[in-house]
DNA sequence: CCATTGATTGAGTTTAAACTAAAATATCAG
DNA sequence: CTGATATTTTAGTTTAAACTCAATCAATGG
């Protein structure tokens, strides 16, 4: 309802979670695979961010936790990226951006050891 | 064209001076009596950004800069904002959030010194 | 119980955004 | 030229966002 939603979708990785759980609902491994660049957590973190600001909804069943969009919430701003993600145009920009939006805290020293794997 | 659309809407400040230029030129002047409780060096710094990202368009007279909001840039996100700013709801909402959302350097120290060059 | 799988949480790090204050630039007036 | 007015620019500061890694919690299956 509030101005939150407008920071919620200016971040293009909120911004592909949305999209993921736009449709159907999806659970947060599913979402995490859809996105490798980022840790698990990272990804745990945005959910509950849009949980948070109501632009999610949770369900657990097992061990899994499904999410989805509450499009209700987003207002005229639903509809804006609906238009949006049918526009070729923003598709391409959107990849591009995803590769050089990349901050967040710099992947450098090696400290933990034992990757384990 | 881009998403820096979605990433200059995002910040409320931005959306206020985008709102005040939006049915008419304004100069930076009268744009930051509309805002006392930044400076003017933050006004001018918020509407390079917005020209940078083909928001806004300049022009110049005299001791004067006016700047005028460029609606085509916006696409889809032009209607979504004259809907939020029509909603009264919107309204009462980004008046409680401007005035929650000053984060930036928060007033403290004083030291620069002699500019000199 | 123990190991595994799915997910959240917590602590710490890096970076960029949003400011401020002061200096610089530009235009005009006398 | 000097000074005033309008605006931009530069440099430095604070804070929060977006991560990472590791620890933890919860449910399930042997």
């Amino acid at each position: 309802m509030d101005a939150a939603i407008l920071d919620a979708i200016a971040s293009p990785r909120r911004r592909e979670i949305l999209r993921l759980v736009w449709n159907e609902e999806q659970t947060a491994g599913a979402i995490h695979r859809a996105m490798p660049d980022v840790t698990f957590g990272a990804v745990s973190l945005q959910l509950r961010s849009l949980v948070q600001s109501g632009l999610l909804e949770a369900r657990a069943e097992q061990r899994n936790r499904f999410y989805k969009a509450r499009r209700e919430a987003l207002g005229p701003v639903a509809e804006m990226l609906e238009r949006m993600w049918d526009d070729a145009l923003w598709k391409l920009k959107l990849a591009a951006e995803l590769e050089q939006t990349r901050r967040g805290p710099a992947p450098r020293k090696r400290r933990g050891r034992k990757r384990k794997s």
